[in-house]
DNA sequence: TTTATATTTGGTCATTTTACCATATGTAAA
DNA sequence: TTTACATATGGTAAAATGACCAAATATAAA
C-alpha cells in the first residue's frame, strides 16, 4: 500500500467514523431535509450544548457539514447529501442480523 | 426520541463506527470481491496477527461480515455488499473537502 | 500422537474519545 | 453601552479504543 492509498483509505475512514456516534449520525439525518441552526438540532437531544457543539465541530471537521452564521445563530448543513443515500444499506444490515436488531426495524 | 428511535441510532451509527477505521475499511474494501481468509486479509497490513484478528471480530459484531471456517483457515466475507456502495459518496465528500484532500483522488 | 500452522483470546498500557462545567466570543436588543 | 442570547472553546475526568505480547485453541500434516 502506497502512502497516497494510506492517506486515502484514512482520511473516507475518518468520514465514517465521524458518522459512527448516535448523537453525529441524528444530527446528519436532520440535516437531511435542510439546513438546521444548532438550537434546531439540540432540541431532541439530551445533552449538553457544548457537547453538542463539538459533535457538530467533528461533523466539520470530517466535511461532512457545513455551517453559516446568520445573526445570532449557526446554521448547519450537509455538505454533500448522499451521504444519507447509505442509510437503507445500513438497514439492510441490521435486517440481516436479525434476532437482535430485527424488532428495531418493524 | 423513543427508546427504539434511539436504539435503532444506535444499531446504525455502530455499524458506521466498525467501518470507520482504516483497517477495518481497508478489509471490507477487499473484501468486495469476495471472500479472502484472514492471511490473506493480513498480507498488506502492517499489524499484528492479533491485532488483524481483533478488527475482523469488530467487523462481525457490527454485523458488516461473516465468517466460515473452511479446514485451517477462517474466510470472511461482506454480509451486506451494498455497504461498499458508499464509497462514491464518501469520495465525493473529500473532493468537496478539496484542498486538503483533492491530491489523493487524482 | 506429536508437531506445525492459522486464528483467537486475555492482559496491559498508551492514546483517544466523550461528557460535563465554566468561561469566552459574537451579535442583537434594550 | 449594557444586557441577553446563541454558540464555541478550554479544562478535566472517566470510559472506550487500539496496539502489542503471550498464551490458548483448533485443525491438518508428519
Amino acid at each position: 500500500m502506497t502512502g497516497k492509498e494510506k492517506a486515502l483509505i484514512e482520511a473516507k475512514a475518518n468520514i465514517l467514523k465521524a458518522l459512527g456516534h448516535p448523537t453525529r449520525l441524528w444530527m446528519a439525518e436532520r440535516l437531511a431535509d435542510g439546513e438546521k441552526c444548532v438550537c434546531e438540532l439540540a432540541e431532541n437531544i439530551d445533552a449538553d450544548f457544548s457537547t453538542i457543539s463539538k459533535h457538530l465541530a467533528v461533523l466539520k471537521q470530517a466535511g461532512v457539514v457545513i455551517d453559516e452564521k446568520r445573526g445570532k445563530q449557526v446554521y448547519y448543513r450537509l455538505k454533500v447529501p448522499c451521504i444519507l443515500n447509505f442509510m437503507p444499506c445500513i438497514e439492510a444490515v441490521l435486517q440481516a442480523t436479525a434476532q437482535k436488531h430485527i424488532e428495531l426495524m418493524e
